[in-house]
DNA sequence: CCCAGGTGATTGAGGGTTCAACGACACTCT
DNA sequence: AGAGTGTCGTTGAACCCTCAATCACCTGGG
């Protein structure tokens, strides 16, 4: 790993922004949407992504890549939310390993209702800061960092 | 909370960034960092805090606030530091509810060890995928948001 | 057919983090 | 001085999340 020159003058307050960011952000997003919609922020994602699905329907497996959660943290999750009625599991017909996670009609009601409150969180937290130039100057700079990060797993530099 | 209209085609791109930043950004950092020093990531933030304060000394709930951790969790990391000799508490002086945390000699060579890789972290998960026209021009708007989200937890809109 | 090895998902155990309750102490007002 | 109130830090209980082990199933080669 040797040697590395330090952060410039432009990278370290980049670098602590981003930290901050990364720390702050779900708490204030999370601190009032949970006690407004009954839906944690990991719920939430679960449901969005299933409505998003062709059929309402996705793999277990393919929820956990989409929603960026770990394989055993999705299965309890959608535990959770099959309990609470909001999610159907469903062996899945081709595969006997397999499952597939429905969103139900309970489920699609409750993103719906949440939606509004999230989209006022998403607001309050970010763009109600940021202006439209703020944004399409940084966003492709963010999506570029977000694409590499969802890339580089492979635990080595290059 | 009422109307709000939906994130605009700007918007939208930068939000799904946004969040796959923050999940994915600390898994990238600590999953190297912890094996390669022995330090999880939230223990060098206390250790880097310590470090820059006056005579390496800071009160715990200032290290909280520094930190951006909760008051409860720096209790419990302070003593873990403690016990593994990098840090060392003292009952503050002139107050005798507060305590001071200090950095010991061992915590700042650990620190100083740690500096390398760290940085090595930092450079693979982000400034090696971008350029530094992007760092110039995102850097101000995402310190304007860490500025906004530090400042803004009161629960309400304004 | 059946065995070996691979993959999808679940589960137990453990660490990380937070919330709420608490004990110790400080400050103010009378 | 004493009562009441607020602040600093700690702790027990609970939750979120991950790792590793495991079960069930699929797939390909003798």
């Amino acid at each position: 790993m040797g040697e590395q020159s330090a952060l410039d003058l432009d990278e370290a307050p980049f670098w602590r922004a981003l930290m901050r960011i990364t720390t702050a952000l779900p708490r204030a997003l999370e601190d009032q949407f949970l006690p407004e919609t009954g839906l944690a922020i990991t719920d939430y994602g679960v449901l969005v992504a299933l409505s998003e699905a062709p059929d309402h329907l996705l793999r277990i497996s393919a929820l956990a890549a989409t929603t960026g959660l770990s394989l055993s943290r999705i299965s309890r999750v959608v535990d959770d939310l099959t309990r609470r009625g909001l999610v159907e599991k469903r062996k899945c017909p081709e595969d006997g390993r397999a499952s597939n996670a429905v969103l139900t009609g309970a489920g699609l009601a409750r993103l719906e209702a949440a939606y509004p409150s999230h989209l006022a969180r998403v607001r309050a937290s970010v763009f109600d800061h940021l202006s439209a130039e703020d944004i399409r100057t940084a966003g492709p700079v963010l999506a570029r960092l977000a694409a590499a990060l969802d890339a580089a797993p492979p635990t080595d530099d290059c």
